[in-house]
DNA sequence: ATGAAAGCGCTAACAA
DNA sequence: TTGTTAGCGCTTTCAT
């Protein structure tokens, strides 16, 4: 039979309230009390029974990981990170495929909420920011921590400095004599497409290069939609020397668009993406990019959650560093 | 206040039992009381307690799918596979990445049924074929389900004809005319790996064309190892005129590696993978390859891992179709 | 600082 | 076919 709260406290020779206090690390336990039940639970072996837990306590020790459909490649990043912070504090997570663009994206998350009961929701772009969500959410009281939200006052989680990230990989182009450097946007519904633009306008114009609007295509993080954007750039007949796409996945059809137009990558253009993802070392060339610490923005932005759940502290809104990844498809201007 | 099974109760005229009973599609309720008892379950939005639910029935109606790191666009099909299922039933799933290599592998699967229960879990490769853990699981009485398992009796889960597929891949390099086709094979740990080889050889053997031993070099499932190969490959003074890689990854690195030795694909060399993953479509030229329903294939076996936790059948082991998908990486020998 | 009693919301076993 | 009675294993009061 499984060891229950009560043979602890019996083994222990104290009550069974005793026991699930010293679980639960609440105040009111002596030292010694304490050493001797986790000494029992050691040698017992035991481990809670989580319904019970949640059944009494009225929580249920879950955390939810929303997403719509971004790269797999991120999303098991995120995933993984969210993970490693319930481990750690003995929290299980679940995961919600959803499409915010439906009709019934919020009552669907209604319908998980009191289905799953989480006790709070970890949300990732661009569920992160819409708005009627974020208001039923407050809504029902239900605590939740996001990655990379447009919005960061009034809400907890991980972010990196993406405008500048931007800045600083244009400026790698800058430095290697391009002056005609094109961008290919995200998708609209993603803060990082505008921080993105922005990060690019900005040192353009620190470097004294007049934005010309014929040079920015609007894309939405997919490999088609880089191939296209590219099709379009290298149809100018004043073509760009260099290509700053919003994600790798873009880069990677750019590069591809690259060659279907008879261009090589570096020596005729040179291209930039963003996210370091597995694609980005998965091509030829391989691709200069913006390393974004997407695990461990999950894992930050779980654990700012969990401390928000325990009271311990408010939750942070926390910025993590990125890296410039310097690969082989950026070169001097020919 | 939230609305309980015994509001439920009071508001049909019946007992909580019978509410129960309908809740759970038992036997033993008349037409009639179980509209009644419908028709207030949907008046009062009634929502049953996850965990009351658990705590009595001794059962945490939940899955945990397993896995080892394979590729997270396989990963994430599965995934969204097993979730699928699982909604169309009520369970939940957890997701949970182990190391098979690492020595606590089977003691960390122990920790994850004892702390979190779930009812039963979804094996993937090459997690279904660890001999102590299915024995371990035998032995906790837990059910499992498993995708593409090397050994499929005794087991239930989703899979497909795999030594056919790769028969048909290569059949297709036979049918432009190539007659020195490579293959790199993928990681020794899982089945895929050895099916993969098998139809090669068989392809060929049907074909008339003896087996050289110098055209199989073995990797890993890993873009560098399908660099790594093709190094060695196209260094052969008899350089092959195909290269079959065991899946879409290595393709990708055939291709890269053609590119560094000024090979062009498809005109010098043609590739093919396996498994149809984003990135075969992502590389150019884009890849020929076996398309695997892999997100069907997770949906089946979980839906068989439900009814076998359920009773009603005793779970089946499942084939699905798959199909060869032609692009651009091959062409006539020439 | 510790313990006793009373549930949390549901289902199993048994009864009717 | 339906209802009654006891819990499931834990945490909450509220005592002491």
């Amino acid at each position: 039979m499984r060891v229950r709260l009560e043979d602890v406290a019996r083994a222990a020779g104290v009550s069974p309230k005793t026991v699930s206090r010293v679980l639960n690390d609440e105040a009111n336990v002596r030292g010694p009390t304490r050493e001797k039940v986790l000494a029992a639970m050691a040698a017992m072996d035991y481990r809670p029974h989580p319904s019970a837990r949640s059944l009494a306590a009225n929580r249920s020790f879950l955390v939810a990981t929303v997403y719509d459909n971004p790269s797999s490649n991120y999303l098991t990043e995120i995933q993984t990170g969210v993970l490693d912070a319930c481990d750690e504090h003995h929290y299980s997570m679940m995961v919600r495929p959803l499409h915010v663009e439906s009709a019934d994206f919020v009552e669907r998350i209604d319908t998980l909420i009191s289905h799953h009961r989480p006790d709070g929701l970890l949300l990732t772009p661009p569920i992160t920011d819409h708005p009627q969500l974020l208001a039923r959410l407050h809504e029902l009281d239900v605590p939740y921590a996001s990655v990379s939200p447009m919005n960061r006052s009034g809400s907890i989680g991980a972010f990196i400095d993406e405008p500048k990230a931007a800045r600083e990989v244009v400026g790698h182009l800058l430095g290697l004599g391009h002056r005609r450097i094109a961008h290919v946007t995200g998708h609209p519904s993603h803060g990082a497409t505008g921080w993105r633009l922005t990060g690019y306008r900005e040192a353009l114009s620190a470097a004294g290069i007049p934005f010309d609007p014929a040079l920015v295509v609007e894309g939405d993080f997919s490999f088609s939609a880089g191939v296209a954007a590219a099709r379009q750039l290298f149809s100018l007949s004043d073509r760009p020397t260099a290509v700053f796409a919003a994600n790798d996945d873009m880069a990677a059809g750019v590069i591809w668009a690259a060659g279907e137009h008879g261009l090589s990558v570096p020596r005729d253009v040179s291209v930039v993406g963003f996210d370091d993802t597995p694609i980005s070392r998965q091509i030829w060339p391989t691709l200069t990019t913006i390393r974004q610490p997407s695990r461990e923005m999950g894992r930050i932005a779980a654990l700012e959650l969990l401390a928000a759940l325990r009271g311990k502290g408010e939750g942070r809104m926390v910025q993590l560093p990125y890296a410039l990844q310097v690969r082989e498809s950026t070169a001097p201007v020919g």
